[in-house]
DNA sequence: TAATCGATGGACT
DNA sequence: GTCCATCGATTAC
């Protein structure tokens, strides 16, 4: 069930809006000192997945999250996983995508590169100008870090969410 | 071992 | 606009 990916954020190390500042390593996201290409996804407020992407080489704390996306198919069975009626509202936000994927903690870790879940290119092709960079949603506990502008949405897609 | 707190979203006033 | 469900990880003691 194919999606293109319109919303997400970087997290890196370095900063302290990031699970991995300062390189601490815990139960929680280990998975994001793994080799770039993995799946780490947990739960957040005891309600929502988030799924992100690691980036970066093995040892290095650095992944995406995504936080909206845009069904090319499966809009149905998404619809009756969510029981939201919108189509555009479907995937507008990290928590209501997972839950739309059927994404859970059973992926995290899991290689992108597998055959549970994974990620793809196809012919859609973005220009720089079709590119929205912001500040990150929800990280206000960062401090000076939750100015960084690392928020990218595609501009004017309908499925980014609306915060 | 106990208290606190989220990379949210939906319901409600 | 405000409130809060719900639970694992983190922090406080």
């Amino acid at each position: 069930m194919p999606r293109i990916i319109v919303e997400t954020e970087a997290y890196s190390h370095t900063e302290k809006g990031c699970h991995a500042y300062n390189n601490r390593m815990t139960t929680r996201n280990e998975v994001m000192f793994n080799e770039g290409g993995h799946a780490y996804v947990y739960l957040c407020y005891g309600i929502h997945y988030l799924f992100n992407v690691v980036t970066n080489k093995n040892g290095i704390g650095d992944a995406v999250l995504i936080r909206a996306l845009e069904p090319l198919k499966g809009v149905d069975i998404m619809m009756k996983r969510t029981g939201v009626k919108e189509p555009a509202r479907i995937t507008s936000g990290p928590g209501k995508l997972t839950k739309a994927m059927g994404i859970d903690r059973g992926l995290n870790g899991k290689s992108l590169l597998g055959r549970e879940v994974w990620i793809e290119e196809n012919d859609a092709r973005l220009t720089g100008a079709s590119i929205q960079a912001s500040p990150r949603i929800g990280i206000d506990y960062a401090g000076k870090d939750a100015e960084l502008p690392w928020r990218f949405t595609i501009k004017d897609n309908p499925w980014i969410s609306r915060k």
